[in-house]
DNA sequence: TCATTATATCATGAAATTATGATATGTTAT
DNA sequence: ATAACATATCATAATTTCATGATATAATGA
């Protein structure tokens, strides 16, 4: 048993799965949401979503690890944007897929 | 504040959230990538994984519950499939910008 | 320089997720 | 009918994620 094989894949479906967990949060998922309409500073974010500062300048920390946004700093501002095109073939994808399973997923208590 | 549209924006995004959430888990992950090559029963995922029987029963509902995957009775058996093809398609996207962002991701230690 | 504003970081408690072990359900074969 | 096997369910404990509040860093303007 413990096979490198098995090994490899258990580390490589950790990173896939760290990867899929930045749009697993709703306040996350939200940012990236609003950022596909065009860069937006962190105070902007803020204001919008009525959420705290740290909250959100964790989340996009979380979000710029995954690859979902980078930012640019101006002046005092920092400006966060979804560079990668990819990005937003994956949201519209789940927003179909959603679509055709909303009844279920609301039901998922199991975990 | 507390407007209808901010309210219908965050059911939204705790539902897509939740959607996302299928794949945020190593073991979930992979197991939609084993079904990916073709059905496959409950205890071949067992084998496969080395996991528990119940721990895969549970994962396997979950993403059955959010459209992941479906499922047949055979007998004693149960199998499960992909059957969206847009579930590929998000795990092929993934793949490319996880390939351009491995080494930032597993650095990710924030959430 | 000092005050103000914008953002980042971090410790901690609260809440949610997950694995485990036990048990239940259902099917097949004897 | 009952034993054996496959899968599902569930309570609980362990782990992880998350929000909060406090503090730090950094840039701007007075």
């Amino acid at each position: 048993m413990d096979e490198p094989l098995k090994v490899m894949h258990v580390i490589q479906s950790e990173l896939y799965a760290k990867f899929f967990q930045g749009l697993s949060n709703p306040v996350r998922y939200r940012i990236v949401e609003l950022l596909l309409d065009g860069e937006k500073s962190v105070g902007e974010l803020v204001n919008t979503l009525g959420a705290s500062q740290s909250q959100i300048s964790n989340h996009l920390a979380c979000l710029k690890w995954c690859g979902y946004v980078s930012s640019r700093q101006d002046g005092k501002y920092v400006y966060y944007q979804i560079t990668d095109k990819r990005v937003s073939q994956i949201m519209e994808l789940a927003r179909q897929v959603v679509a055709d399973n909303a009844a279920h997923i609301n039901s998922c208590t199991r975990m």
